[in-house]
DNA sequence: TGCGGTCATTACGAATCGTGATGACGGCAT
DNA sequence: ATGCCGTCATCACGATTCGTAATGACCGCA
């Protein structure tokens, strides 16, 4: 619906306006005069408001040049800005990988610490979002990269690992006569919100067995979660990846019931990537997919049933 | 130097960037998607970077096209707001004139009082600056109109009357044995700043009958030294127009040499001027040339002679 | 393997734009 | 008064640009 003012004109209007004078500006523009005065009239019909009073000797600006003046210096400011921009820094190589708080936190640091190694110059930007938002998002291509949960063996993405997921408690407290709270009834539970699939996968498994639950706690943040169970405010179920040590996983011996692997999938923005895009995703499959990580001496890989016998 | 972004390259990839995708921006556009590709293409070669990643099914932004966006959608934004300034509003008339303080304080508060009642649609915009200023720059095309002193019979604008020039003193203080302020050696002098032409006449006269003087206070503001003199700081040089009521003319009586009359007047901008321009400066012929303004009752044109003999 | 969707490319015709010449007009000097 | 020089406007023409329509290449999907 609006008409757009050509920066040419604009660029000319201007020349005039500093210049006082068509022939001058023509001169500064490396155009005749004649091609000002035309591009002065193309302007004037555009905003159709006259800019310029001329006269056989001379030219004055008008109100509304004054006005069109302001805004035109603004965008051609604008417009020299953003070229030089562009023009002078070379692009640089960047990627922008989405995953949920509990990969971010877990697993991408030491990728992206080994990746830099070896690339320093891409620059890498994660985002934090749930897997289900994530997956609907890159195909609008706001991430090159995301870095989900899925359900076993479901499509959508390249499968990078499969994961065990456990139950995990706070610590065995020694003082006498307490009660674990694994053990309370309904079972309270430190959860992530809505669409989490392992939150998915956990209370699916509870109303299975038939055993009570309450949402305890619930929070975006895997260090929030850590730090509620840590707190005793309840168990949570996550991949073993993300375990810290501190915490005591359960399983049956406790009367919890097993719980699925899920996957770890990766997903690409369609298209074709840039080549530092497909860089760190051979990156991920190689150090996520290769139990280089999260599966070493702290965090061990023992079921929770050996795992946790008392 | 820099390249101008051609307006419509960037509203169209605005287009593209919203919808992601060149076909739907086309039809938003009102234009082909081939049309759309030839314009992001070009957009592409000017700014010398791709803006989006292609592919066969949809486009991505890449990390240069976030950041032209950005600009593209300041710019655009620039763009609508200035046109729809533009073409709502009805240029409303106005002048711009230009007249030292003086004028500004002690005439033209009339002028533009009885011509406002006339022609109320007029906004008037008056600004001060000193008179070799204002008839410098009005050739610039800042002012429409400037009202400005000139020595007597000099070239430049039109005569719109002559007026005297009187020495000023402060009231005579009935106190014995004080000795009035003119009296004093060197005489000190209460003047506007350097570039006024009474400044010059004054100094030029004191000089002529060779007695001393110095500059005791300085100040562009009329109001400023009518106060100056008033407190006894010196004496000082003005037109008869604009000396107030409270203070007292001084003359040969008092030792002080004649001053000639200086010249107001009226310079026009070049070209064509708008009639609310050729209007006021009508009103200013009529209302200051006629001496209908400044030589009333309350400030007669007495010579310093008469009207200050002891 | 075709269908339907994407974007790119091409040829061509129309519209645009800048040039160079010319005209009108006013100031200034002769 | 008259001619000269400067201003901006106008005009016709030629080169360029731009949008269209048709076509091609490619991919996902059924």
């Amino acid at each position: 619906m609006p008409a757009n003012l050509d920066t040419d004109l604009l660029r000319a209007f201007v020349a005039v306006a500093d210049s006082a004078s068509f022939t001058r500006a023509g001169e500064k523009l490396g155009r005749t005069q004649a091609a000002v005065s035309q591009q002065v009239r193309r302007l004037e019909e555009t905003v159709g408001k006259r800019v310029f009073e001329r006269d056989t000797h001379g030219v004055r600006m008008t109100r509304d040049g004054e006005v069109l003046l302001a805004y035109a210096r603004r965008m051609l400011t604008l417009n020299d800005e953003v070229l030089a921009l562009m023009h002078r820094s070379p692009t640089v190589a960047s990627v922008r990988i989405g995953t949920p708080d509990d990969y971010a936190t877990m697993l991408l640091p030491e990728v992206l610490a080994r990746f830099n190694a070896s690339y320093p110059d891409v620059m890498v930007e994660v985002v934090c979002d749930n897997s289900p938002d994530l997956v609907a998002e890159i195909d609008k291509g706001r991430y090159d990269l995301a870095l989900v949960t899925r359900k076993a063996g479901e499509a959508g993405g390249e499968l990078v690992r499969q994961e065990p997921v456990a139950w995990v408690a706070p610590p065995l407290d020694p003082a006498p006569g307490h009660r674990p709270v694994e053990s309370y009834d309904p079972l309270p539970l430190a959860l992530f919100p809505k669409g989490c699939v392992v939150r998915d996968l956990a209370v699916a498994a509870l109303d299975g067995m038939g055993r009570d639950w309450r949402v305890a706690f619930t929070s975006k943040s895997v260090v929030a979660v850590h730090g509620a169970v840590m707190g005793g405010l309840g168990v949570t179920a996550m991949e073993c990846c993300t375990v810290p040590p501190s915490l005591r996983r359960i399983g049956v011996a406790e009367g919890f019931p097993d719980l699925p692997d899920i996957d770890i999938a990766l997903h690409r923005a369609r298209g074709t990537l840039p080549k530092p895009v497909r860089l760190l995703a051979d990156a991920i499959h190689d150090l996520v997919g290769d139990d280089l990580l999260g599966r070493d001496a702290t965090v061990d890989r023992r079921t929770p049933e050996t795992g946790t016998a008392a």
